[in-house]
DNA sequence: TGGATATCGATATTGTAATACTGATAAAAT
DNA sequence: ATTTTATCAGTATTACAATATCGATATCCA
């Protein structure tokens, strides 16, 4: 069973931290655990991990014991859509794009890259990792045809856009972006962005204060 | 010159957004740029832009005509350290790994990698993307004498944390992780999580959220 | 059996980031 | 020259996520 809200996006991002964590304690053999033993394997507040839980799962947690690790997973996987995986396509078959083909990892999170497409005469036919690299003038077609809903952008940030709008008309729902531009879509196509460079931006700032206060 | 300020992590993962929109303006040949501009094009609030211009930026800008382009670029550019690249190593040379190795737009970022590590001896001694793959046990050795300060963790998670406590043992101070595991580092440490199935997350709800209103 | 304790769940408080508001100022228009 | 307008910069407000508090309850231990 399944609760029918929406959480907020920090929240959501929780979520897998919260499944690795369980996992990880039921493979240690332990069938009940408590929210403060999540929070503290986390370094999350406890009230925190216990709103979170109550917001997506059915199961009450008992005083003194806590959850049932089971039903938590379950829970989880149920709301992140782990358990009925969606099909997906990418489009710009570079370094990143292959890397995200190869990636055998994202099967355990739902998602399942079918096709991949590129404008590179070279590229194109190939099998990478199992998938095939078409034409970009196929994407529309393919998209239609077997009601693909989301659509990953590895191209370089001047060219997502014109991907993007191929992907809207094509009728893609979820846009999964790696290039470093806000892309402009419909209201009902929801944009996540990868941004690496910002994540090496708070690296990158955190280093300089480190040198700074040793220098 | 640089502001010796920090800025708050929001604020600096926008400011790689204001970087390529502002090199976007450059190109086509203007040299001022009001905040408003900016914020229409990025989607954000004005104030909010003309706040985190002025956080970092010496520049003061002009009523009615906006901000010199190249200063802006400049101090934005000098504050994210991308005119003095910061050398870092990384340790798990699967397909994520790879990826970041051959992915060249990292230096364009300040970001460096010198060298890769693991523990398979299949790769070790390889030269991946003109990086030399090195055995694990190397690693604090070449961390002391290259001065490195930044570790890339793409192992799996369950030997995340034990390549954490050898780059904590190696003097590195920033922590880029990609495993799905809040690492345990001493507080002046910094890890920064790349939390990929998070995002997947985000785009699962948006995407069950579609299909229950068109059912 | 009774008291101590850990946890839950609900509500209140806090803290912080984003947004709105206000007056000032420089450029453009009349 | 004067008015209008777009923008800046500082302050106030709002919104929301994270944290703290409190009573209730189930388990453990004496």
């Amino acid at each position: 069973m399944k609760k029918d809200v929406n959480l907020t996006v920090q929240a959501l991002q929780r979520m897998p931290y919260y499944l690795q964590c369980l996992r990880k304690v039921k493979e240690n053999g332990i069938q009940i655990v408590s929210a403060t033993a999540i929070a503290n394997e986390l370094n999350l507040n406890d009230v925190l991990v216990r709103k979170d839980i109550s917001m997506i799962c059915t199961t009450k947690g008992k005083p003194k014991t806590g959850f049932i690790v089971d039903e938590l997973i379950e829970n989880i996987e149920d709301y992140l859509g782990y358990n009925n995986t969606m099909d997906a396509i990418l489009v710009g078959v570079g370094s990143l794009g292959k890397a995200l083909l190869g990636n055998s990892e994202f099967n355990k999170f739902g998602l399942n890259i079918i096709a991949a497409f590129d404008i590179d005469e070279d590229i194109i036919n190939q099998v990478i990792c199992g998938k095939k690299v078409f034409a970009i003038e196929k994407l529309q077609n393919l998209c239609e045809r077997m009601h693909i809903h989301i659509g990953i952008i590895t191209v370089p940030a001047e060219f997502a856009q014109e991907v993007a709008d191929k992907f809207v008309n094509s009728g893609i729902k979820a846009i999964w972006n790696f290039a470093l531009i806000k892309l402009s879509v419909p209201e009902d196509v929801l944009v996540q962005n990868e941004n690496l460079a910002a994540s090496l931006a708070v690296l990158s700032q955190h280093l300089r204060n480190e040198m700074d206060e040793n220098k």
